[in-house]
DNA sequence: AGCACGCCGACT
DNA sequence: GTCGGCGTGCTC
């Protein structure tokens, strides 16, 4: 008699048994179709045991076994395992939640059976197609990382837009490929990876390539998988859900703009891709490159703490290619009814008699951020969030950017009557309206999710500015990545402010990655560029080390904060969040979870229970209690006891969860 | 988390 | 007399 243990994605700490005779060990990491509770779900085998502590009586029998596709491997369930510790969640949990979701259920995938890694011929080495001259920087980058190919190590590949460290991890891949190993590439957004996988193809002719990410047909998806799973995939490129792909000759991974807020999952199975891309590298004794021309302050640290290895890139690869001019207007002196100051629009209008492109940023869609009645004060707020319904001219209507929620645009004042609602503030479809005013013969693209949604895909909207079919961009952070356009020479941030003064620490890192992303856009084929910002506090900090192009500047300043406030990363955190009807349930529930915290919590704090800041969000109103300790280990133990404990609290109406490193509150 | 079973209020 | 409220208990 034979037994399988197998993880369930249920919320429970335990493996489940079950009887199967025609098990073998070689089957644990497959998939398999049990019995469980009145119905059957598939789970994954984690071990094949000879006895079960259960009585046989109350052991039922696996239903099949799924051998469509190759088994986890042990390194694979090794890491499930450790997210599973880490962010505290069941076995089952993690390994259904990494499954792409094609593979969750027991329909079998009609590809033919996949050959194992051992027998299966390793694709040859694709040629490698070499386009620039590597500066002395990139050749020292690679040099060091190559240098330690065969072991764990975390390179900080640290460049100012344009530094060229595509180039360098494009070199190692090379590398790695040679070898006959795979690699493995994440990028933040999913716009990003038609573009990347484009140049993976012209140099990498021939390879392998396979995407990853969420948007992909269940079909192409799990296929991508199995090639991946199979070996026959070269390289692997995704979101930060790629970093789960089965990887059995992996030999490199590089993470993209690192410090992009995406990489945290922030449902479900919340983890830092990031994190645990680090992870992997250190299991699989491999290099990891990190990416960015803004790092997160935590890997920031990391490399000033000597733990990874700091490799600048401080030039632009071309070196006619200047950073841009950074130029700020004071909109207390030089203000402007429509949000466009004086010298912008001087600025624009030089760009346009020189057939030069513009990008205006401003990360707000929609016409106005709220509708508000003159006479009696009324704002156009959400019913079931905490936030102002957002006015969309153009449909009509008022939405909720947090909910979705959407209602007509009402005629009258619907406290008082009034007739006269005005919109407040301004979006980018207001901001495009005034600049058609202000300058009626420029072409101008409007680009956010609302114009990427309606008029095809960002793809398309990109060939279309590099055909110059646009003189000037409007858009939020949806053009502040990736995409360079050659005949861009002017960026234009009309509100910067907003976020300044935001409550949540991590704003101003998050804003100065943003503004510094989206200067770079501004001037790169050898057309010098200008970056203006207009703003009512042209002397804070961020704002001044933007105009020098200096993160490591406004990094010390963020990271003497950071020690001083006892903020990561000078410490670790961890979320208990609830959610119920009313806010107070909610409170109830963090205020009988702090109390069963664990006594013994040697180090570690438990801060009063609050609500989030978006307290109300789809009728649901969400409080949060913090954990802090100084010790990773710490907290983590903490936080298993705690879990066991929160699990035993009865409250049918509050929603609870466990975010390890959250970083919104 | 689901999804049962189980024991008390307003309806064809 | 039943339909159904959600309390609590279990899932190998």
């Amino acid at each position: 008699m034979k037994f399988l243990r197998v993880a369930i994605d249920v919320p429970l700490p335990q493996l489940f048994d079950y009887r199967c005779d025609e098990a073998a060990t070689e089957d644990i990491g497959c998939r398999v179709l049990v019995p469980f509770g009145r119905k059957k779900v598939v789970g994954v085998i984690v071990e094949v045991v000879a006895r079960s502590d259960h009585s046989a009586d109350k052991l039922r029998s696996a239903e099949r076994i799924l051998r469509d596709v190759l088994p986890l491997s042990a390194e694979w369930i090794e890491l499930a395992r450790f997210c599973s510790g880490y962010y505290q969640r069941s076995l089952g949990e993690v390994m259904l939640a990494a499954l792409p979701p094609r593979l969750r259920n027991a329909r079998p995938l009609r590809a033919t059976k996949q050959k194992s890694d051992d027998d299966a011929a390793r694709p040859a080495a694709p040629p490698f197609v070499e386009r620039h001259r590597l500066t002395a920087e990139q050749l020292r980058a690679i040099d060091s990382i190559s240098a330690s190919a065969q072991a764990f190590g975390v390179f900080l590949l640290f460049g100012v837009t344009g530094s060229g460290k595509t180039e360098v991890y494009l070199r190692l891949i090379a590398g790695v490929l040679a070898r006959g190993a795979q690699a493995l590439v994440l990028v933040p957004e999913i716009a990003l990876t038609p573009a990347l996988q484009t140049a993976f193809r012209e140099r990498f002719p021939g390879a392998t390539i396979v995407v990853q990410h969420s948007a992909m047909a269940e079909g192409a998806r799990a296929r991508g998988w199995i090639e991946a799973q199979s070996g026959s995939a070269q390289i692997v490129l995704g979101t930060r859900l790629a970093v789960f792909a089965p990887l059995p000759r992996l030999g490199l991974l590089v993470v993209d703009e690192e410090q992009d807020p995406s990489f945290k999952q922030q449902e479900s199975l919340r983890y830092s891709a990031r994190d645990v891309a680090i992870v992997r590298a250190r299991a699989a004794g491999i290099p990891i490159v990190l990416c960015s021309a803004t790092p997160s302050l935590e890997s920031w640290r990391h490399a000033q703490a000597g733990r990874y290895a700091l490799l600048r890139l401080s030039r632009r690869a071309r070196a006619d290619s200047a950073l841009p001019e950074v130029r700020m207007v004071d909109t207390r002196t030089d203000a402007s009814r429509d949000g466009i100051s004086g010298p912008l629009a001087q600025a624009i209008g030089e760009r346009l008699a020189r057939s030069e492109q513009t990008l205006i940023f401003l990360n707000r869609r929609g016409y106005a951020p709220v509708l508000s009645c003159a006479k009696c004060g009324w704002i156009s707020g959400c019913k079931r969030c905490s936030a102002r319904l957002v006015v969309h001219l153009k449909d009509r209507e008022l939405r909720c950017h947090h909910c979705g929620d959407a209602a007509r645009i009402p005629r009258a004042c619907p406290e008082c009557g009034n007739l006269d609602l005005q919109p407040v503030g301004r979006g980018t479809q207001r901001l495009e309206a005034s600049l058609a005013e202000r300058f009626p013969r420029a072409r101008i693209l409007r680009m956010d999710r609302d114009t990427v949604r309606h008029r095809g895909s960002l793809e398309a909207m990109f060939a279309r500015i590099e055909a110059g079919e646009a003189d000037i961009l409007v858009g939020t952070q949806i053009l502040a990545k990736g995409h360079h356009f050659e005949n861009l020479t002017l960026v234009g941030v009309v509100d910067a402010d907003a976020g300044l003064y935001a409550a949540d620490y991590r704003a101003p890192e998050r804003m100065f990655a943003q503004l510094e992303q989206v200067s770079g856009r501004a001037g790169r084929a050898g057309v010098p560029g200008e970056v203006i910002l207009q703003t009512r506090y042209p002397n804070h900090p961020l704002y001044q080390a933007l105009v020098r192009h200096d993160f490591e500047g406004y990094a010390q300043i963020l990271l003497d904060e950071r020690r001083q406030a006892e903020f990561p990363p000078y410490v670790f955190e961890a979320a208990l969040r609830a959610e119920a009807l009313g806010i107070d349930v909610a409170l109830g529930f963090l205020r009988a979870a702090a109390t069963r915290a664990p006594s013994e919590r040697d180090g570690v704090t438990v801060y009063d229970p609050s609500p989030m800041m978006l307290e109300r969000l789809a009728g649901r109103a969400r409080a949060q209690l913090i954990v802090q300790a100084h010790s990773r280990v710490r907290l983590q133990l903490f936080l298993r006891e705690w879990r066991a404990e929160l699990a035993s609290i009865r409250a049918p109406a509050v929603r609870w969860h466990l975010d390890v490193d959250p970083t919104e509150f």
